[in-house]
DNA sequence: TCGATAATTCGACATATTTCGAAATGTAGA
DNA sequence: TCTACATTTCGAAATATGTCGAATTATCGA
């Protein structure tokens, strides 16, 4: 996951996905921001499938969900990532792989 | 910072100096659990030169302290560290970059 | 069915990373 | 001062990553 986290074009891929409600909110899968591949590449200046190479990177790293939605792809994040992540720091709480991570 | 952690030999390192204080006790730069450059490799199989490539890019990352103690050099996290780190996964943070960390 | 749009797969290439061993540096103790 | 120990620096080599363009797949609407 980290590995996937390193690269500069995946993180702020990933941020945009993670401002996932609004300050106060809770966050849940329903509220989670979600965004297309095209729209996840906005602003930044990179070839559509090198966009692609990074969003299945991130996703075979269990940090982002994909669905297709008609002609586009969307994409956001589970919170419960995020939450086992922000665990990961936490010298008091426990690490245990997710789902779809993948570990080698 | 993730860069650095995306390596399998640099997370471990990172997390066996992660562990910085017992259950119950809050984490302080003192409280901080230390290790030489030594003892940090110990299990792992790899070279010196290797190690010290790797606890290098830790340090240069920001993730961690070093300090000369004798012959040996000394290795911990600040705890500060691992707030901010953890603060990153959670929507509500605001993040800012750490001191010594190296940002491009 | 055909064309347009959205995204992915593939192959190629430049650059980065990981790793090692040999040599160098720094420190403590005889 | 000389030696042993701990660690780093310095190339060099193998492997991995990031990137692109061209071709392909999937879906919608005319």
């Amino acid at each position: 996951m980290f590995k996937a986290l390193g690269n500069p074009h995946r993180l702020l891929i990933f941020q945009r996905l993670s401002r996932c409600c609004q300050p106060g909110t809770r966050c849940d899968l329903e509220a989670a921001i979600r965004f297309s591949v095209g729209e996840l590449g906005e602003g930044m200046e990179i070839a559509a499938s090198t966009l692609s190479h990074h969003l299945k990177a991130l996703h075979h790293a269990g940090l982002i969900e994909m669905e297709r939605q008609g002609k586009q792809i969307n994409c956001w994040i589970d919170p419960a990532v995020l939450e086992k992540l922000s665990g990961f720091f936490d010298p008091q709480t426990e690490f245990e792989n997710i789902g779809g991570c993948d570990v080698r």
